[in-house]
DNA sequence: TCGGGTCAAGCTGTATACAGGTTGAAAGCT
DNA sequence: AGCTTTCAACCTGTATACAGCTTGACCCGA
């Protein structure tokens, strides 16, 4: 659940193949080798070996014997699924929060958003990668549950796949859609309600499901399949 | 996430360790060194430490490089944390509900009951477990959505501790309080309503909540702490 | 030409040897 | 005696060698 920066290599190995899937440079179904890993990191087949362990127990991928290592593709009913619960979860964050939301998260998000405004439309595949997971940093630092906080992490790498795909679709749509959620998040950030963010993070989030479900719901393409 | 008979002799070392943690055999504090277990199950450290890792990653233990491999002390804030979360994931079962529960779950349960009936009061410690085991595993069939059945799972282990710990201390009681769970359980799968089986559940974990708060709640004592 | 059987290349699973880190006890100084 | 320092035993982290499995290509026969 953690997967803060740790001591150990592996944990390294770990965030970078997450964030490789997650950025679709592994593709759904691409084949991971634990030589060609080792290689690249320098390291032995151990450390790696246990990266990609963590990675299957999240579901991100999954091991077979003889084969290798793929890149598991969310079937549509699994994405389904997992956007239930997502929508859920942060209808939660409002339920569970106890106090106003702290000062510095608003001040983030405002920083965010004067960098966001920065950029050109639609901004590079990294920048809006990297926007992305800040906004994504900032608002699961207000949860205070920390078993709920580490669900809302795990779940956003889960889908963090498809979302991206829906980038490279329509990155303009995408972009502004993205801007659009931070402005709103500063304004009641600002206000310090909390109930307000949570509500508008299940909005948000309600209204990704519709758009990755139109993408690549039943019957539809899986993002990209390698090969 | 998932957990189930895999064919790595990994994951029988897993749900091993597991077990002895959840039924305080392995109390919280505990140190587990790899070479002992490699031993024990007649394999080398290889996949012990695979095991390890995983309930690592799912928090029931921690390990320390030149120390071992601690089984975690839940504080009571986390403890807190973890149940208020789960009781909300219990209401989730039930707005998550597509359709009326299946009538195969209301016969288990029904023979469950009979075979908690056949039981003294208090039962031995093992049967006590297996029946508790047992009704979480017809519960969690229930739930449709497999992400938040994988969750329901995931935090039944976790909190298992705590609550062997409970029946420790007040066998009679806590066996009177699961029986009556079944019974009341059984009433409302054989109405087919799942969201009464939710509420329900909801219910009983709010409760199981207050009693593990009084027990080892701020302030109180962990249930066992090792040396 | 097509189907089946065989096998070798390559991958993961496991075992073992070595390196690095932690700790507690013993030795030595004040 | 009390405190500090040192170090050896022990444990995990890492690297490497070997065993078992999967798969696709090649070969052979019909």
């Amino acid at each position: 659940m953690r997967d803060g920066a740790e001591t150990t290599g592996a944990a390294a190995i770990f965030r970078a193949v997450r964030e490789r899937i997650c950025t679709l440079e592994l593709p759904f179904g691409a084949v991971l080798r634990e030589v060609e890993l080792a290689r690249e990191f320098g390291v032995s087949r151990t450390p790696v070996r246990q990266a990609l362990h963590q990675l299957a127990a999240f579901g991100l991928v999954e091991t077979r014997n003889g084969v290798g290592t793929l890149v598991t593709a969310g079937d549509p009913e699994t994405l389904a699924d997992i956007y239930e619960l997502r929508i859920r979860l942060a209808g939660l964050i409002g339920e569970l929060a106890t106090g106003p939301c702290p000062r510095e998260s608003a001040d983030a998000m405002r920083a965010l958003q004067t960098q966001a405004e920065a950029l050109p439309n639609p901004p590079g595949a990294q920048a809006f990668w990297q926007l992305n997971e800040d906004r994504h940093e900032i608002v699961n630092a207000l949860i205070g549950n920390r078993e709920l906080r580490g669900l809302h992490d795990l779940y956003y790498f889960k889908v963090a796949p498809f979302w991206f795909a829906l980038y490279a679709e329509a990155p303009a749509r995408e972009f502004t859609l993205l801007l659009r959620e931070i402005r709103e998040m500063v304004f009641w950030l600002e206000q310090g309600d909390m109930k307000a963010v949570a509500n508008m993070q299940e909005n948000n989030t309600a209204m990704a499901a519709r758009r990755v479900a139109a993408a690549f719901g039943r019957g539809g393409d899986e993002p990209e399949i390698a090969q």
